[in-house]
DNA sequence: GTCTATATGCAGATAGAC
DNA sequence: GTCTATCTGCATATAGAC
């Protein structure tokens, strides 16, 4: 079942995620995809801006599914999210520090200059925070509670990942995960 | 007191900082700057890393210094984070969202694809970090707590800066006050 | 120290054959 | 649907005059 825009989308989602929009080409994504080179435009007739776009709304439902899938076996929303946390650290590292998902730095790179993949990212931050935030509501918490607690952990998560990547080590992410079980802890 | 070295410096952080390392150009940087077209490779020998690079540094130089700077007008560590986070919100919706420092973007661009421009960037959150991680300590916190909650503030704050650019709204940097604030208030 | 001119290569995008 | 060929423009970097 080889499949050229899937293919296409997935090498997007990888290149971007270790060098960012402005730093992965078009040729290296057809390369490396291994799709057929003719076929970039066919699939994509709005070019690079339509690929990127399509890849982070991919990659963030993904996201957001494996958030709920993990967030799921485990009952305490602190532990849950703790050992999510600890997942992403040593997939982090498995991965020599290359993953993170490709929304972190494209979504820096385009805040203000592309209004379509800036839409995309919003719409990938807002799938994966509502996933946390469901967890939360689940618990007992309060609307406004569960917002601002899913905002913050996405944000920590993103940044925790940003700073294993920069030290070439999972230790922050793990610091991270530590911080958020006892912020979630409170007024248990 | 014109300082073309300097002046490319900072043109190069404010550039980055929008629109990340592949994505700013060395022309660009000259245009921007009003430096010397002819004298780029004169003060930076070593090309677009040399620069990228020192801009890093000295941001995160700076950065921790602003941090120390705010930190230490307020006595309690909890209410001094959270309204320094306040002060980035304010500070990045001013800007209409263009601000937020060099660093998230570069860092995850080239975490594993410049040997130079990674170690620079380790440098630079080192020295954030740390500014935290002081004001912890001056309360009476132990090592391994401040330097948890250092990296956990930190990454929280990256990852802030990073939500409220994709959603051109201060509030999610907000929201990060709010939590920090809650998690630095634990065993008061 | 600063200039202009330029080398070399790749970027994104398009045209038109098959 | 996929190919090759090609357009235009900009990228980083260098050479050599002043």
């Amino acid at each position: 079942m080889s499949n050229p825009r899937e293919d296409i989308l997935q090498t997007t989602s990888s290149l971007m995620e270790k060098q960012g929009y402005h730093g992965t080409g078009l040729n290296e994504i057809v390369r490396e995809s291994g799709a057929p080179k003719g076929s970039l435009y066919h699939y994509f007739p709005d070019g690079k801006e339509q690929i990127a776009s399509e890849a982070v709304l991919e990659s963030g439902r993904l996201t957001a599914e494996r958030i709920r899938a993990e967030l799921a076996a485990i009952a305490d929303p602190a532990t849950a999210v703790h050992d999510f946390v600890l997942a992403i650290a040593h997939h982090v590292e498995a991965s020599r520090f290359a993953a993170g998902g490709p929304l972190t730095a494209v979504a820096m790179e385009t805040a203000t200059k592309s209004e379509r993949i800036n839409a995309a990212c919003r719409e990938a931050y807002a799938d994966i925070e509502t996933a946390f935030r469901e967890k939360l509501l689940a618990s007992g918490r309060s609307q406004a509670q569960a917002m601002g607690l899913a905002i913050c952990i996405t944000a920590a998560i993103e940044g925790g990942i940003l700073l294993s990547r920069t030290f070439h080590s999972g230790d922050p992410l793990r610091a991270v995960a530590t911080q958020l079980r006892a912020l979630l802890s409170i007024g248990e």
